[in-house]
DNA sequence: AACATTATGTCAGTCGCTGACAAACGACAA
DNA sequence: TTGTCGTTTGTCAGCGACTGACATAATGTT
């Protein structure tokens, strides 16, 4: 599952391992490829595994379904987030270590290295087709929620409370996963109005989330 | 589509439009009942159309997929809300205006009335299946976000605010999304020990929202 | 080299969903 | 009442996602 940590393990070893995921790794390109291609609906699960020159069964024992393979990616990314969140510093609060967590996801993504595919054109192109592709745009919601669960997890283990009954954690981890959500929409409307890509997307990150005490607070304007 | 209004139209008038409301509301009855007896993924559509006494391809006239019926009921119960929010008094800020109309929707269904059909127990059976199906969750998460851009809309209309440039409508509307939800789950969780269902709801959503600030703003415990 | 494991292919079948066409039905006017 | 017209419904045929069962081939182990 978790094919990236942040320090890459160098050798599998396993030889049987290594043509596994070279044949899941090529099954992700070449969904991508054709995905953005003629999109998604109209790509079929055999035209993928053929353009692999692989059985239709053994796509489905790669991925349960057509949707994963399309999200792969993104599951490695938020892997990886789990991973940077659970290693910042104890006297962090909560939001500082969210900030920084996403922070340093990103600087990942710029120097190219998630799951060894994810470059920043990727990933944006990757956005666009969730999002105008119900059908992944609700599995990706789906896997977002199961994220903000860990997070919520993490972020109670690391303040010392019960998750099951402080809800404050769930609720942080929720707005964090709406902000990051409309920071990407935003960003990716007009790219260019943001500046280089990490550094706009972090602005745009830290603004909306400083906009939302106020935003709470009282009537706007 | 809105099968319900706040003052349900009392004749349709036309004879065959009731006979397909009739069909209609039979199907989403018929597929409840089934769904919570034996499980929506071993429920098929034949099934649901065969105890209705009408053809597969019918079903499919009336919902685009096996979803949409599951969430049906849901789906009015969003539009409701939405006509409720638009009706709240212009002086109120938004977050009270949301709250108001949070209230407006549960007593509502306390008084048995969201599609002649929703009552609070079925509501209830009702979420806990959706949180249990992982298809179903999607979908819902989905429809949740489309409601979300709605209220959005609504919130920045009510404060003379363009939505593509300002994003706080869209954060406190997700905001609200988040919390509601937790509070359901919350709910859902130990019915018992938040009293009566409807001022326990209410209850929880508003402790929910009180908790948010502080939580925002630093450190907890 | 022999054996145990595990990945892959083939086949057949179920289920969700759609387009096309024909029959049945309700609305409306002569 | 009857005839016409638009809408709803059923039937049929077909595609594509997904699964279980079994056989076969590849790999790892002794």
């Amino acid at each position: 599952m978790a094919s990236t940590s942040i320090a890459a393990e160098p050798q599998p070893a396993g030889l049987r391992e290594r043509k596994k995921q070279r044949t899941r790794d090529a099954l992700v390109d070449a969904a991508h490829r054709l995905f953005l291609r003629q999109g998604y609906g109209k790509t079929t699960v055999d035209e993928i595994a053929a353009s692999v020159e692989v059985s239709q069964r053994t796509f489905f024992r790669y991925f349960a379904n057509k949707e994963e393979v399309a999200l792969a990616v993104l599951a490695d990314a938020e892997e990886t987030f789990l991973t940077l969140l659970r290693a910042r510093p104890a006297e962090e609060n909560p939001l500082q270590a969210m900030r920084g967590a996403v922070r340093q996801v990103w600087q990942n993504l710029d120097e190219g290295r998630v799951a060894e595919r994810g470059s920043v054109e990727g990933a944006l192109e990757l956005f666009e087709l969730i999002e105008s592709t119900p059908t992944l745009l609700a599995a990706h919601l789906r896997h977002s929620l199961q994220q903000e669960i860990e997070v919520a997890r993490i972020l109670a283990e690391r303040e010392g409370l019960d998750p099951a009954l402080d809800l404050r954690p769930r609720l942080l981890a929720a707005v964090l996963g709406s902000v990051v959500r409309l920071s990407h929409l935003s960003y990716a409307a007009e790219p260019d109005r943001h500046g280089h890509c990490m550094d706009g997307m972090l602005a745009l990150i830290e603004r909306h989330f400083d906009q939302l005490g106020p935003a709470l607070a009282g009537s706007w304007r």
